[in-house]
DNA sequence: TCCCTTTAGTTGCATAATGAAAATATTTTA
DNA sequence: TAAAATATTTTCATTATGCAACTAAAGGGA
């Protein structure tokens, strides 16, 4: 006779992006135990209901344990479950993205058992644990969604970034080019729109860039300026 | 010293939409019993993992134990989790949306010991249990969002509709009135970039609406269509 | 110094989408 | 037969889009 199941395993898993050389990249982590072991995953770990507030805190526990990244942006996409997803037994994961900003990708902690490594977000070609290769498709289009909705990326920008380079992290996540004047009017129009509401808390024009060819205007987001 | 919890408690909450009269209307539970004892809720139900295959199959579960009705369309909308939203304890709670065709809005089966009704979905003035306000409002957001990017809501129509009446529907879900002509006009692009695609699983023009004033086309949507 | 190259940022224009209102079309009812 | 009601299309001024060309501001080399 079946066990008696009375509770699933609930864990979660973190698509945690960030761009670099124009592309849009994944932190994976090698897997050195069963199961599933030696396929590429999602870093992720169980909830610990007596740690963790709710399950964004699990992520957020989840990402520094594993490398040791305090993460400036977790937001949840979905959740998988079902018998059979984790050949552990019936089991829910919700699934999170996470945003790093350019100057910490070099930051992450090398994990002690689990190699953890950067990888082209699309094209890596990866087998991938578990329903992970599902779980980084819906984060990617979650991801793309957002921009596509007109919201800027800017946790995965540095503090002060230039249009262009603002344009360039979109177009990575996009995964297609964009045109300039479009991009720049689009922005413009959604500046004086913000201003019109709140005339405060909006990006700052700022300081010009110490460049090699004509130097760009930087940008910084005002504090309070959400994604 | 605090009970050291290994598992969360998880349940389905079901926010089911029906469009009536031109307004949003959801279907809520009066509870007879404690917790939150009095208070009007979205029909829930904990998971059975020997049960349920997974968590959209104990949220179709518990619509068919909760009023009777085998629901043609379920969708996952977001979960919320932690310690406090349920005096119950840790617990994780995933909310779905179901779309009721109009035929069906009287099929509801009320429950033994639950009242259940039929409530304009915006202003019913009720104080809710648990966290079900916040759910019922990410549930109306999923699905405005859903028109606002042109997908029709046909599982809220009837199996034959004209395009006023499709209109209307969308405008009970968006909550403002929207333009005939370029309803119409979307309407007629959308479906040529189907056919241009597919040219069999598109809507099909049908026959007349017998009517009042002058009749307007009667349209159904193709096996396959979806929302 | 004077071009040339490179990247930043703007402008012009043909075409398509939008929103509001008016014009037509097809019924039933008075 | 005219009026009322609803369906469906058309018109038109305004705005958005995509693309290409243009101007602007640096650095570097002759």
């Amino acid at each position: 006779m079946k066990k008696r199941l009375l509770y699933p395993t609930v864990m979660v898993d973190i698509a945690i992006f960030s761009v670099d050389k124009g592309q849009l990249q994944v932190l994976l982590v090698h897997r050195a135990n069963e199961p599933e072991k030696g396929l590429w995953a999602l870093p992720g770990g169980f909830l610990k209901p007596d740690e963790d507030e709710d399950l964004e805190a699990a992520a957020r526990r989840v990402l520094f344990e594993k490398i040791g990244v305090k993460t400036p942006h977790l937001e949840a996409v979905c959740t998988f479950s079902g018998r059979e997803r984790d050949p552990r037994g019936w089991s829910i994961s919700a699934l999170y993205l996470a945003l790093l900003p350019h100057e910490l990708i070099h930051a992450v902690v090398k994990a002690k058992i689990d190699a953890v490594e950067w990888m082209d977000a699309r094209g890596h070609g990866l087998v991938m644990a578990f329903d992970h290769e599902e779980h980084l498709r819906r984060a990617i289009d979650f991801l793309k969604d957002k921009v596509v909705r007109h919201a800027l990326p800017l946790h995965l920008m540095p503090s002060h970034f230039t249009l262009t380079a603002l344009q360039r992290t979109c177009e990575a996540i996009l995964g297609e080019p964009l045109d300039k004047s479009v991009f720049r009017r689009r922005l413009k129009a959604a500046h004086e729109k913000r201003l019109a509401q709140d005339p405060d808390l909006v990006e700052l024009v700022g300081m010009k860039e110490t460049g090699h060819q004509r130097p760009a205007t930087l940008y910084k987001a005002r504090d309070g300026f959400t994604f």
